[in-house]
DNA sequence: CTGAAAGCGCTAACAG
DNA sequence: CTGTTAGCGCTTTCAG
């Protein structure tokens, strides 16, 4: 058969996929393909000398175990699986990155599956975990998830050890440890600023009524208001998406409207950043005219101008709680149902 | 044993984690295990009446295949690396989104690891698929890479039939089919805009030593120069990293140093924003004084004021393309050396 | 401390 | 078209 210059040829022979085994290393170790397992295992119940040998013969024949015999034979692999409902929104791809790392030092891989905030999708996922035999799942997603329905199937994957945890929301109360932010103090913590340094009246724009994140920044809202004597204007809070051009519309509206306002909290940097650019497509002055802070801290907030004022995040302390969490789990033990990481308050030009 | 309120218990006892089988479903069907097999890997050899019976059996237990006995039996599992140099970075959150659903497409699952530019990583990763048994690994970084080093471990996982391929660096001289987005000609394009634009002289800013694609970028704006009848000047060519400060620091001391053009080329976007926050702070006007055109088409060039210019990417082209190649060489098919996806110029307010 | 033997759940030959 | 049999590579009793 010809073979075309510009192609390069597929995989060859299966004949030729030969790779070592355990009995090939425990030939060249002159010992039992047991005694070579409890070796890689860590098992000091081998006798110095031979694990040696063992270990020799595992460098020299380059022997890498095959995962899936160990995990046939052991009931379970060391995969874990994160659910991330959008990886290109950069909350999502910095929490990857550590929960990756982090995972990676306790000998776990990482599989990924986008959800694309589509719930049919982590139901399906929910479903194949047990054909994958996976060690856990982290569903870190701030969309709403039909719990209701996915309890049995949840409850199924605990009872065959799987172990699942939530990254962002707290899902708790359905028996998944949580690892969250700090979202209505935090939001508190950025109005009381507002208010503290001669900003109200105080706008909110958020996604609220869909989202349980944003309720409880809203919440925070709220708090800091009503401790300062203050009233809801509900002209003043507006719910919309979470995303740029529903900030810069919300913004726009506002404006148009000639609402009085001299500052605005919103429940992300993205609707932060657009409403920021359509103040400043019509000619006001951040902070003087209104001052901005968002949510979440993603890393282009620091590079617009203004630079953008925000409660940022921590997905370095997210990563190793989840590393944490996993070794207390693997090794029988319990974990808390929530623990919550505090959110810094990242002051630059923009509040 | 007590067990604090606050705490989630793990995973019960290990006679719980009783899992449906092959075997179970043949009893239920009334037929034997290998039949069952066969209705589930989709061969037609069995009778329409008998994979009603199987699959309904299925369907009637949940059953789901254990993935690492189907993976050790057939010697190969169903999971592809992808490795990408830096996931926080959105080129590689974005060619990851699309290239995990164009996987999943083909039934393959996505093992993610950050390889953070550091080479000892891809060495480890590379080592570790054997033990894994990928069906293939897609390698997504723009690093310069040992290949000399590692093309003898490259070629034994080739043999093992394991699918190795590159997107966005060229590493077909290995063997290593490549999908690339076109950079010398883009490049080209883009000067020749800024020339017949009247922005000569124009500048050029990237990381060119230690960056293949760089290196493939800077030959299109020479390119271009070329054709039309300039000399480059080396004053006005930046050689720096990739990220943002680098950008503002080397438009700074252009600036400082009252060197004279009339735009920037900029091989990422990221150092374009970075260089034209220096050009803004200092109070030039972009485009007027300085226009300024990005590489890579990150999602906030089209929220910063002014707006980026800049070369866009295009990664759900690739991610089909990825998916493509695999579903080729599953088959025992070809696949070509190197794949170029076109970049569009998106053009906005900075040029 | 070490070896022999069994078997995890599935699929591929080989019969029938 | 379907059942029987064997075995992928590893870990884990159970003896010794």
């Amino acid at each position: 058969m010809r073979q075309a210059l510009d192609t390069i040829a597929p995989r060859p022979a299966d004949r030729e996929r030969q790779v070592t085994t355990v009995v090939d290393v425990a030939r060249r170790a002159g010992v039992s393909a047991a005694t070579v397992s409890r070796v890689l295992a860590g098992r000091n119940v081998v006798a110095a000398a031979t694990r040696e040998r063992v270990l020799e013969a595992v460098r020299a024949l380059q022997f890498q175990p095959n995962a899936f015999a160990q995990g046939l034979r052991s009931g379970r692999g060391q995969a874990v699986a994160l659910l991330v409902s959008d990886i290109e929104q950069t909350v999502y791809s910095a929490l990857t990155k550590h929960v990756q790392a982090a995972l990676e030092e306790i000998g776990l891989d990482l599989l990924l599956f986008n959800l694309g905030h589509r719930q049919d999708r982590l139901r399906g996922l929910l479903e194949r975990a047990t054909a994958l035999r996976l060690r856990g799942i982290v569903i870190a997603s701030n969309d709403v998830i039909p719990m209701r329905e996915l309890k049995p199937l949840v409850s199924a994957l605990q009872r065959q050890g799987v172990s699942i945890l939530s990254i962002g929301q707290r899902l708790d109360r359905y028996g998944i440890p949580s690892v969250v932010h700090e979202e209505t103090a935090a939001a508190a913590r950025a109005a009381q600023y507002l208010l503290d340094t001669g900003r109200a009246p105080i706008a909110y724009l958020s996604r609220i009524r869909n989202s349980a994140t944003g309720q409880e920044r809203y919440r925070g809202y709220l708090a800091a208001l009503k401790g300062a004597g203050i009233d809801v204007d509900p002209a003043l809070v507006w719910d919309c998406s979470y995303r740029y051009a529903a900030g810069y519309e919300a913004m726009s509206r506002a404006l148009d409207r000639r609402l009085a306002f001299r500052s605005l909290l919103a429940a992300s940097d993205e609707l932060a950043l657009g409403a920021m650019a359509a103040a400043l497509d019509r000619g006001l002055k951040v902070p003087d005219d209104v001052a901005i802070i968002g949510f979440g801290g993603i890393a282009w907030g620091e590079h617009v101008r203004p630079a953008l004022t925000t409660l940022g995040a921590d997905p370095k302390a997210i990563g190793e709680h989840v590393r944490d969490m996993f070794r207390n789990l693997l090794d029988g033990g319990d974990v808390p149902r929530q623990t919550v990481v505090k959110r810094p308050l990242l002051l630059r030009q923009s509040a």
